[in-house]
DNA sequence: CTCCTTGTACTCAACTTGAGCATATAGGGA
DNA sequence: TCCCTATATGCTCAAGTTGAGTACAAGGAG
């Protein structure tokens, strides 16, 4: 028995947002999440994954953050039959795709995992069922039905965004999501392989999360964009519809960004001043309670 | 060459308050953080380290969270010179001790390990002397110069109680700290083995951020207590002073707790109404941003 | 009884946030 | 040409939140 010893693999939440749209990369034609071995080789966990993403995507990963590390009982022929797997997961930021899905990369929208996530048109149907069918397996249990409308925005409780992983956890326990007996099988939304699943939705949740208190988006952004851009592009993230005029309020107020000189005359209407990231002050500002300015509608 | 395998580990930061004291669980007489191989039999690193910690402190954990998964290049005779070495830190509250130091168990006050962290009574002297060293570091050079007044709140930014990873980093980097040749050597305050007193900053620095939008105090609570005894823990994990009226309001807007109906007399003035947590509505209030009162004075 | 200490309830100005309206500037078509 | 539509950008205002302080209550010690 090798007390201790464990296979080590890392496992990347890779992140663009293309089209308005966020994508994530995937490997086995959309089926799993880039992974290989930890080796030792490498100087550090984030070192390592950095150098194998940048000659994975061919794009520098602006931002690399630790997710979580998930343990779970392998199987490896190799040493023995009951030798731990770790699997240390990572965010990773890249920016904007010239082609999306060129190329063997593949990237896949999140929402295709997750469709009922994305709240940007309209609360999706596919809540109603959802929610009937955890009813169902609640059973009139209140810690559960609670939990339910705290977690799915039920009997007036608000929607929370970040709560992309309890949601998935939820669906899990009521067996509306893939299960180790019949891992392709969901009621809902696209499977992956194992608990890539629930690693995206771990990656989602954070993001999310990230989002509202430290300018990360920046790092999924292109050089030069427009305010309109970037709140589309938070709105991609985040699943929400934003209040414009407060949403540029907030920007400005926190003066991450700066005016390039240029405009874009791509947007139809009046043409839009053109900005660009300014980390000068970097997180100085940034810390302050920085909640999004939802659109009620 | 054994591609993918490490050694696992887990580490962790075991946190309790007494006597407005934040306290660390520690092993070696205070000079580690108490930590066991990841054995195959546990079901999960949770459960694996809840049961672990259980027997060795005789009190339930409330809460455990995973902090960070660090890798270092260590050595093992038994498996080859080149495995990598993984410890898993977690960050783990328990209740108040009624003896602390009592038996086993080794508590510390993390303020021994961290000096320049407590401004509950003043902002510690010891300071200047640390930033005049980093400035003396720095060199001039105007992005170091920017850092340490971030993160130690010099040159008009407040002091951000969050920072202590980045603070005990960057006094890391500057040498101030201790390091892999002098690993018992530190100009502030005290040292641990090996990076041990690093997952302290981790854990001390994100639960000093959780505190502020999930209601984890409680998990370090009594049964029942005054509102002061409240506000005095938070303060004490904080390390900051907090206004009075303005805690109380804070803590009843949200409702997260109720009368128990006694009063204590045990506090010189007139006696205080006790509280006690009210999980029912758990997290449902809890998310909405929550920033700390602080006190200028 | 008086002072001292702690607890509890209000008040109020400054600031932040949610929401909407008004105006500016482009292209396209009658 | 001139209006219409579409987007961009600026401004206002009420409601809510926060920082700071004051007033009053209720015990114990001397």
């Amino acid at each position: 028995m090798l007390s201790g010893l464990a296979h080590a693999e890392l496992i990347a939440v890779l992140v663009a947002v293309t089209d308005d749209e966020p994508r994530v990369m995937t490997v086995r034609a959309g089926n799993a999440l880039p992974s290989g071995p930890f080796e030792s080789r490498h100087r550090s966990l984030q070192s390592g994954l950095r150098a194998w993403i940048e000659s994975q995507t061919g794009h520098p990963v602006g931002y690399l953050e630790q997710l979580y590390t998930f343990a779970d009982r392998g199987r490896d022929p190799k040493v023995g039959d009951d030798i731990r797997h770790i699997s240390i997961g990572y965010l990773g930021l890249v920016h904007e795709q010239p082609a999306p899905g060129a190329g063997r990369p593949e990237w896949h929208g999140w929402y295709e995992y997750f469709p009922w996530e994305d709240h940007r048109e309209r609360r999706p149907d596919m809540l109603d069922e959802i929610v009937a069918r955890l009813t169902a397996w609640a059973k009139g249990d209140p810690l559960r039905r609670q939990r339910i409308d705290y977690v799915f925005g039920c009997n007036g409780m608000a929607w929370n965004e970040d709560l992309t992983l309890q949601r998935h956890e939820l669906m899990y326990e009521a067996g509306l999501a893939e299960s180790a007996a019949r891992p392709a099988k969901a009621l809902f939304g696209r499977t992956m392989a194992g608990d890539h699943r629930r690693i995206l939705a771990t990656g989602i949740a954070r993001l999310r999360a990230k989002i509202k208190y430290h300018p990360v988006v920046f790092e999924v952004m292109p050089e030069s964009f427009t305010l309109l851009q970037l709140q589309r592009t938070v709105e991609a993230l985040s699943g929400l519809r934003l209040h414009k005029s407060n949403f540029r309020r907030q920007i400005d107020q926190q003066e991450l960004v700066e005016e390039t000189g240029a405009v874009s005359a791509a947007t139809g209407g009046r043409p839009a001043k053109l900005f660009r990231y300014r980390p000068a002050i970097l997180e100085a500002q940034a810390l302050s309670g920085t909640r999004l300015p939802v659109s009620r509608h």
